[in-house]
DNA sequence: TCTGGGGTCCTAGGACCC
DNA sequence: TCTGGGGTCCTAGGACCC
């Protein structure tokens, strides 16, 4: 048994739609809406002023980043296709995601709460972990000075949990956000986790929420009490496993300082469905800027990979990859693009595509020394049988 | 009026090796 | 010549997360 621990997660407040609304803040309390590209960017007008875009003029495949929570309000969450928003809030000021600016606010909240500790893991752009348990004093009071100091840092404002683990953190930064800071202990697990829909448990996405909703489970507490057999029939021992643990608000995982990336690509979707032979020079162009620029972010943080892989999505939305390992690790867009081809003629290519993406995989750091790939014999510590 | 883009991790079969 | 048991790598797909 090892000693408690303090761990804790913060979540930025609607972050996206909270930095734009610190350079348009006459759009403070307004439905607004984050995503689209180009064609949301606010109009200059002669006068010096600007007419931004509402979502009603919105034409397009994309879908919603971020919204405010006066978009919430009207039914207009993230990932909901922004055709779809449209409809629900045709009046809703309508933005572009600008990621330059994001990561630029992200950058000063974590050195915020870099001044409190090293021992921060990194989950995306606007959330992280604290491991707080070998830092003197009472977690929850440092736990409101890392609040205040993101907001000095920043002027926006975050919400943090502060639990025995990673999972029960990460669900406390919801319950009281905007502007929360939730303490949880084991023994909040009945009263305030239990009642909570299983699909707050991160890990526990769409396709097994439905599954447990198919035998009656629809809360943690739903799950707690669930059949121990039937859950393995339905999940497999591995996963039913897991889900009983969460269900008691177990989670061990440390908090990780640390860590390599394992991938890095590009995709994208065409503004309409293309086809292989009639659209060969406007796809053949898109493939070759995604072998540059999937080779233009290797190299520019400093990696090689081994395996290159391409993603085909066609109009059914069906999704298709291929990829092929080659002898020797590469950030070249060349090479890249050589390798990207053979997986290409692997494909099915009469449907028609709506996305197409690259991708390397297998990284290394640039230069590191690569065994090449050789015979072993003579060396080997014992005889074959 | 369908459904972005960037990732991680897991599973599983077959090849291949000893 | 019915036949074991590992291990690793490669490939494809899928769930999930931000």
């Amino acid at each position: 048994m090892t000693a408690t621990r303090h761990i804790a997660h913060l979540d930025m407040d609607a972050f996206y739609a909270s930095v734009e609304l610190l350079r348009y803040p006459e759009l403070r309390g307004q439905p607004v809406v984050i995503g689209g590209g180009r064609n949301a960017t606010p109009e200059p007008l002669a006068d010096g002023t600007r007419r931004f875009k509402r979502l009603r003029e919105y034409a397009g495949r994309g879908v919603v980043t971020t919204s405010t929570y006066e978009a919430r309000a009207l039914g207009v969450f993230s990932a909901m296709g922004m055709m779809k928003a449209a409809q629900l809030a045709p009046d809703a000021i309508l933005l572009p995601t600008d990621f330059d600016s994001y990561r630029h606010y992200s950058r000063l909240f974590k050195e915020a709460v870099a001044t409190f500790t090293t021992q921060i893991e990194n989950r995306g752009i606007d959330e992280i972990y604290i491991d707080l348990t070998d830092l003197p004093g009472d977690p929850a009071e440092t736990a409101a000075r890392i609040k205040q100091a993101v907001r000095d840092a920043t002027a926006l404002s975050c919400s943090i949990s502060v639990a025995p683990n990673k999972l029960l953190a990460k669900i406390g930064s919801e319950l009281d956000k905007p502007d929360g800071l939730t303490i949880l202990t084991p023994a909040d697990v009945p009263l305030r986790i239990w009642p909570l829909p299983v699909r707050k448990v991160n890990g526990i996405g769409p396709k097994a929420n439905e599954k447990l909703a198919a035998i009656g489970i629809e809360t943690v507490g739903d799950l707690a009490r669930a059949d121990p057999e039937i859950l393995q029939a339905r999940f497999g021992r591995t996963y039913s496993a897991w889900l009983l643990e969460v269900a008691q608000g177990f989670d061990e995982r440390p908090v990780v300082v640390s860590s390599e990336p394992k991938s890095m690509s590009r995709e994208t979707t065409f503004e309409r469905d293309l086809h292989a032979r009639h659209d060969r020079a406007e796809l053949s162009a898109t493939f070759t800027d995604l072998c540059t620029r999937v080779a233009d972010d290797l190299r520019r943080k400093g990696y090689e990979g081994r395996t290159v892989g391409i993603k085909l999505r066609y109009n059914d939305f069906s999704t298709v990859t291929r990829d092929l390992t080659v002898p020797f690790p590469t950030a070249d867009a060349t090479e890249i693009r050589r390798a990207a081809t053979e997986c290409l003629k692997r494909v099915p290519l009469e449907r028609r595509l709506r996305l197409l993406g690259v991708r390397v995989t297998a990284l290394l750091p640039a230069g590191s020394e690569v065994a090449e790939p050789q015979s072993v014999q003579g060396e080997l510590p014992f005889a074959a049988d």
